[in-house]
DNA sequence: CACAAATGTCAATGCTTTGTCCAAGCTAAC
DNA sequence: GTTAGCTTGGACAAAGCATTGACATTTGTG
């Protein structure tokens, strides 16, 4: 940081039409700054044009700042140059200060009004797209927990009060369940890790939550077999031998016929050996629990309680 | 935090715009605390605008953590200032004691001793499948805070202390920056929502801000138009012009020759029109402040800060 | 629970500051 | 000489600030 101070030398000087370009100041303003405060006293040629310095430059710019920084020209144009200075650079530092505090919620809530305004819209694109930033943004276990969910429930309760059709409510969980299992089929099959098989059982053809189970094991790590809704049980038991997982998890939701879902589990529980850990989920199967219990199948009522399960099991098999 | 303590100068003061943005307070408030309770008392200049001195806005802080922390501003707003700092004191350290450390750490730092290791052992496809992971779980944003930035830095910080060979550097530089590439061209241009173009000026290769900041941005919406590292002035310009771009950010880290640096975003801004914002980032903009300011540049030392100046921006313009 | 005080926010109005525009004349450059 | 750019002085309009009063919540209290 030389100034250059030879004074008897022709320093660059500049007119005022490219003082303007640099500042981004209009030449009237240069004008009015000048007329009006004093904030530069640039030379004139033989023919009274100005002629700034870079000096001049410098010091506009800096007067130019602090204005942007909400102080009055007419206050700061009178200041020594290193004074203006100081005052910018302390309003930098300032916001600095103030910008940090990064903001959580009220962001989500703008991700699910958003959605739900495309959802009622039924403009498919626009949902998956803000779906999938709100999921990228977040991560995918909050995505879950602070949009999908809250945007289910709203969707769902609307939908009960008439004033949402059915097609929404199809779009927005065809869409969530896309996303969920894209999230889940973005991980490799890792050589090695253990294998696990997620399905719904026959008769239930919510797959949202299975679809959440294998996305939430693929993060753990896990190799994970993604088989959908509305499985026999036969099927199920089929595939867990032919592809050798270490573990099968279904997720039941619907239980409006219980008879139903527990032959259907009791089915598969018979066909898959005894040491094989069989894992249920989802609102359906909290309300089955005891029954459940009773047939040696594990109960996990949340993701989180799942995940703990998976490491469990991943160290200890 | 010193005090300036020059008594013969004339003590600098601030109008209300910029204690209302210092203290976080709205003009309103600023006048209501005033006038209801006599909070401070500014002095007045010629015009009758409020002139705020700097012990003013010190003690404007302190009354407003003081109602942050539940404290009613009628009851705080008449102690003199000392008192109300002992009060904040005493508050901050009760909520310290109250608020059970939230545990985030030890996920992440996992994360990072498994993708050190990786680095370690040169594995790109193992160090990529856990970066990946970690981005899905936690999202982008938290990733790059509490994986990717402390990953930079130690594996910086190994290779300063000679136990690291460049290869290892490379790689993890590559590979995060691949990842949020990746992240950012996930999302598809949106036709109506406002472009940014974000680059590198020329002499600096270090594109990782440059696409962190591609990548929040993606995030917010924009449509990004990602250019890379070491672009000169003139092509950065071209580029903006062609593509019809709103606003133009650059990341800046090496300034080792600051004279280039400056030069460079000298060039830049000029060939750009005057009313276009141009943002500067990184490390190197940080310490280059003062001199980016008069020239018109926007300043913003944090991902979070630019999300800001985004919405600013994206709702203004 | 109801009532009153406290407090943040907003609107209306008038004054100040500041950016922009205009007109007429002058200068520079091709 | 003609066109584009600059200067000056003045005028005007937009933006910002001050003041007052009112309103809607929240909070505290009997």
């Amino acid at each position: 940081m030389k100034a250059l101070l030879n004074v008897a030398e022709s320093e660059p000087h500049q007119p005022i039409a490219v003082v303007a370009e640099r500042t981004g100041l209009s030449q009237d303003v240069l004008r009015a700054w000048e007329r009006r405060y004093g904030a530069v006293r640039p030379v004139r040629d033989a023919g009274g044009q100005r002629q700034y310095s870079d000096a001049d430059i410098h010091r506009l710019g800096l007067l130019h700042a602090a204005t942007r920084a909400g102080r009055s020209i007419g206050s700061v144009a009178a200041l020594p140059t290193d004074r203006i200075a100081s005052l910018v650079e302390g309003d930098l530092a300032a916001r600095e200060r103030s910008a940090p505090p990064a903001m959580e919620s009220p962001v989500s809530n703008e991700f699910v009004d958003e959605a739900f305004a495309h959802s009622r819209a039924l403009d498919a694109s626009a949902l998956d797209e803000t779906l999938r930033r709100a999921a990228t943004a977040m991560g995918v276990t909050s995505f879950i927990e602070t949009v999908a969910a809250p945007l289910l429930r709203r969707v769902g309760d609307e939908w009960h009060a008439g004033r949402l059709a059915p097609p929404q409510e199809h779009l927005v969980s065809s869409v969530v369940h896309d996303i969920i299992v894209a999230t889940m089929r973005a991980f490799p099959q890792r050589f090695g890790a253990p294998k696990l098989l997620v399905a719904t059982p026959a008769g239930d053809r919510h797959s949202i939550g299975a679809a959440l189970v294998g996305a939430a094991s693929a993060l753990e790590g896990w190799n994970v077999l993604y088989l959908g809704a509305d499985l026999p049980a036969a099927d199920i038991a089929d595939a867990a031998r032919t592809a050798g997982v270490r573990m099968v998890a279904v997720s039941i939701v619907y239980t409006e016929d219980r008879a139903r879902v527990l032959s259907e589990v009791r089915a598969l529980r018979s066909r898959l050996p005894t040491d094989m850990v069989l894992i249920a989920g989802g609102a359906g199967a909290t309300s089955l629990k005891t029954e459940l219990a009773a047939m040696n199948v594990r109960i996990e009522s949340s993701v989180s309680g799942l995940v703990a399960e998976l490491r469990r099991q991943r160290h200890a098999g």
